[in-house]
DNA sequence: CTACGGCACAAACCTACGTATAGCTCGCAC
DNA sequence: GTGCGAGCTATACGTAGGTTTGTGCCGTAG
């Protein structure tokens, strides 16, 4: 074994920063700062420009500046959140007022920083995003496997997770349903197996992470 | 106080505005305008002010001018924060600047507005962080029965609550507390009447819901 | 001292859970 | 048709969960 270090899957590799920004210079100074310090760093001048490349695959951050030519750096925004991407962003401004700064803020920026940028306040807030994109990044493949199981449930399968999950007794799961209580056990047993739930309380949490709907919870007062 | 509106109150009292702003005119048009579409309304003239006033009991939010005698709006956001009271807050300023403005919001304000106010702006805003309150308190309520049912538990029924519920079975939790299987099954079921759980699935949730650490969890891909 | 609550265990008993083996129908693809 | 998978059920058997009744120890509050 040349390589018998198993260290990528951690938290995915390394960081990267996004820059848009049409102003050349502002693209250099900024790819030195972040590089300075070891980050990655992709440079595009368009709002348009960004949107064909692919999303990063590992946890990295937007630096937009908000005026831009063609879509706005709001625009962008709205833009990444409507194809569901949520690469977190800061935003740059040279005369940015006070309701575009509580628009952005309101739509989930980082942060918004005033032009002239002091390299610290620029260094935190894209240490800062990292850190939430990484974050977000693990939570969401902790449950795509999850998912992806869950894909590979029958029909039948599926109402009788729900009901079990909701915590009905198989008795009850079955008379809920239509069937023998035999039945019930015999999807169950499956249903743990094709899920990979070591136990109910496994399948519960599964269940609820994908957001099923409980067909008899409950947790009052 | 004649009330003769018998509204029978769904879920909490009437929501309340609560005004601080060292301008008695802002108090006044402010006031004016949230009573104008049935809002209750506190004011107050400075942060300490307010600060001695006690928490309100229903679901309201603060209007805070930023610029205040003693303490700054945004001063007692962190006062507030720090007294763990979480009720949403809308900033208005004169002249506030963009840092400011990114400061609150970071901090979980709901809306920066600048003077001079639009009457709807400021009302979609209070809409919007009373409905926020609301939904705050609510959750706040289901898990408050949890939280003082589990204070009601043995040390001992703790640790076997966090293993069960960790998905171990009867014998597992035994072994891991060195004691004999049904000396469990005893303070399982005890577990069950006290916390008011009707399924293992309840109990799970509730101690989802609580944060209890789990000794023996996962989750993976 | 006595009473009480937390902690721990045991025998007996019942219910619920889970699997294996086996058999059935139906619809669909080859 | 033949095969296949989903869906459904049954008998049988073993394991896990849960309650009841009763016993005992320990420490502390009254």
């Amino acid at each position: 074994m040349t390589d018998h270090e198993k260290q990528p899957q951690a938290s995915a590799g390394d960081p990267v920063v996004l820059i848009v920004d049409d102003d050349p210079s502002m693209r250099r100074a900024l790819t030195n700062l972040f590089q300075s310090v070891g980050l990655k760093v992709e440079a595009f001048s368009s709002a348009a420009e960004i949107m064909e490349a692919k999303p990063p695959a590992v946890p990295s951050c937007l630096v937009l500046d908000i005026r831009l030519p063609g879509l706005s750096g709001l625009d962008l925004q709205a833009d990444l959140a409507k194809a569901n991407i949520h690469t977190p962003i800061i935003f740059i401004t040279g005369h940015g007022d006070i309701p575009m700064t509580v628009r952005a803020m309101k739509s989930g920026a980082v942060d918004f920083l005033t032009k002239p940028v002091r390299d610290q306040d620029m260094l935190d807030a894209v240490q800062a995003a990292i850190e939430r994109d990484r974050k977000r990044r693990d939570a969401e493949k902790s449950i795509s496997g999850v998912r992806s199981r869950f894909e590979g449930l029958t029909p039948r399968e599926r109402d009788v997770l729900s009901l079990v999950a909701s915590g009905l007794m198989n008795k009850q799961v079955a008379a809920e349903l239509g069937l023998a209580e035999i039945t019930v056990k015999i999807y169950r047993g499956q249903i743990m197996r094709k899920m990979g739930a070591k136990s109910l309380a496994d399948l519960v949490r599964m269940t609820d992470a994908l957001g099923i709907p409980r067909n008899r919870g409950h947790l009052q007062t």
